[in-house]
DNA sequence: CCGCTTATTGGTCACCGATCCAATAACCTT
DNA sequence: AAGGTTATTGGATCGGTGACCAATAAGCGG
C-alpha cells in the first residue's frame, strides 16, 4: 500500500517554474513575513526541493525583494488601479484612501512595514521599496491631478497633497501590528481619511461616502 | 609579556550587572539594531560570556524588549522632556516636532520601525511598543491640553491633535532607512512640522523659527 | 579567616538559515 | 528510439541563534 504520491520529478520550463517561485514567496510574504520567504519554507510550499530555489535564486536576498515586488504590485492594482475611464477620481481616491484607513489590507500595510524595516539590512530590498514607493507617489500624483482637472479637487500643489495624504496613511501603517483595541478615541484610519480629505477641498465624509455608494450599488 | 587582560571575573552586584547589561541592550538596538540584541553580541560588548547574559535574561525576547523600553525611553526624556517650568509649550513642541523632522534621531527613528515590524513575532516586544506608544501619547496630549490653556495653541480636540501629529511622525518614521537624496520636492519633513502648526492653529514656520531660537541662545 | 552563596565561566546541544555540488532523470531534439 | 541538455534532487558544509548546565571562583557573612 505504499502510496507513491512521491510526485517523482515533475520539470516545468524556467520561466514557468521561477514565476511560480515568486508567486509562493509573494504569498508568503504577504502572509507571514519577509523574513519567512526562506529557501526551506518556499520549496515547501511548492512541494519541491530547496536545490531547486537556490537554483532560480542564488542569492536569497534576490528572491525576497522580487516577492515584495510582485505582491505589492498586485495589491496596488486592486487598490490604486490606472485610469478606469468611467469612474471619476473621487472614487478613485476614496477606494485608495478609505480600503487602506480602514481593516482591510492589513496585510499590505504589515508588508510594508516588513519591507521599510528589513530594508535597512538588504540592499536589494531597499531598492525595490525605493521602486514601489515612488511608482505608488507618482499614480496618486496623477490622480490628485486628474481630479483638479475635473474639478473635483482642489488644490494649488498636487505633489504635496499627494506626499501628505502619503504620509498619513503610512503613519497608520505604522500601527499595522498593534492588536489593541479599537478604541482609539477618534477612529485613528479617520486620519488619512480626512487628511485627504481636508488637503483636497474635499467635504467631511465625501470619501467614505462616496465608498459606501459604490458597495451598494454593484452593477451600473 | 603575556599581558593578562583576561579580568580574571569580576563579580558585580546582580542589579548593577543586569542594569549593565540593558544598558549593552539598548545602545545596540538603537545602533544596529533589534534583532542584533542577541545573547552573544550583547556578552561581547560587555567582554563577558554569553552565559552570564542568559542567567540575566533566560528568554532572549524579555531581553529584547527590555532594550527597547529603555532606548526609547531615554530618547523621550531628550526629546519630550517632562514639563520644565520655565519653558512654554510652543518651545517643547517645536524641540519634539523639529527634532523628529529633521535628519536628527535617525536612530530612534529607525528604532521605533524597527520594533514596530518585529513586534509582530514577538509577543513582549508588542506589549512594550504598546506602552511607550501611550507614554508618548499620553506626553504630547498633555502639551496640547498645556498650550491651549495658556492660549498659545488652538484646538478644540486636544487628542485629536496629538493622533494627527503622532501620525504625521510615525509616517516620516516610515522613511526613516531611505538613503534616497532629499531632493523629494516639498522637503519631507516639513510634512510633519506643518501638520502640528495647522492642527494647533500655530502660524507657517513658528516651530521652526522657535528652535532656531533657541539653539542660538544657550543661556537665558 | 573560613565557608557558602551565587555570579560567572566554558562548554554542549538542537535548530535553522544560505550556499554549494555531484548525481539523477525528465523531456526535447535529432 | 537514442542522446544530450538541464531541471531537479539529495546531500554536505558552514555560520548563527537560543537554551541549558556542570564546574569554578569571587566576595560576603559568620
Amino acid at each position: 500500500m505504499t502510496s507513491r504520491p512521491r510526485s517523482q520529478r515533475t520539470r516545468k520550463s524556467p520561466d514557468q517554474r521561477r514565476a511560480e517561485i515568486v508567486e509562493a514567496a509573494a504569498h508568503i510574504a504577504l502572509g507571514e513575513g519577509l523574513e519567512l520567504v526562506t529557501l526551506r519554507r518556499i520549496a515547501e510550499e511548492l512541494g519541491v526541493r530547496p536545490g531547486l530555489i537556490h537554483h532560480y535564486f542564488p542569492v536569497a536576498d534576490h528572491l525576497v525583494s522580487e516577492a515584495f515586488t510582485h505582491a505589492t504590485t498586485r495589491e496596488r492594482e486592486s487598490l490604486l488601479p490606472p485610469a478606469e475611464e468611467d469612474l471619476p477620481p473621487v472614487d478613485r481616491l476614496a477606494r485608495f484612501v478609505v480600503g487602506l484607513a480602514d481593516g482591510d489590507h492589513l496585510d499590505l500595510s504589515r508588508l510594508w512595514l516588513n519591507a521599510r524595516h528589513l530594508s535597512r539590512f538588504k540592499e536589494s530590498l531597499r531598492l525595490a521599496v525605493r521602486t514601489q514607493e515612488s511608482v505608488t507617489r507618482a499614480a496618486l500624483v496623477t490622480l490628485v491631478q486628474k481630479g483638479v482637472r475635473t474639478g473635483e479637487f482642489e488644490t494649488d500643489d498636487a505633489l504635496k497633497a499627494a506626499l501628505y495624504i502619503l504620509v498619513a496613511v503610512d503613519g497608520l501603517g505604522s500601527y499595522a501590528n498593534d492588536d489593541s483595541p479599537p478604541q482609539d478615541g477618534p477612529e485613528i484610519g479617520d486620519v488619512a481619511v480626512e487628511t485627504a480629505e481636508t488637503r483636497l477641498g474635499l467635504a467631511p465624509g465625501t470619501l467614505r461616502t462616496r465608498v459606501r455608494a459604490r458597495s451598494a450599488d454593484p452593477a451600473p
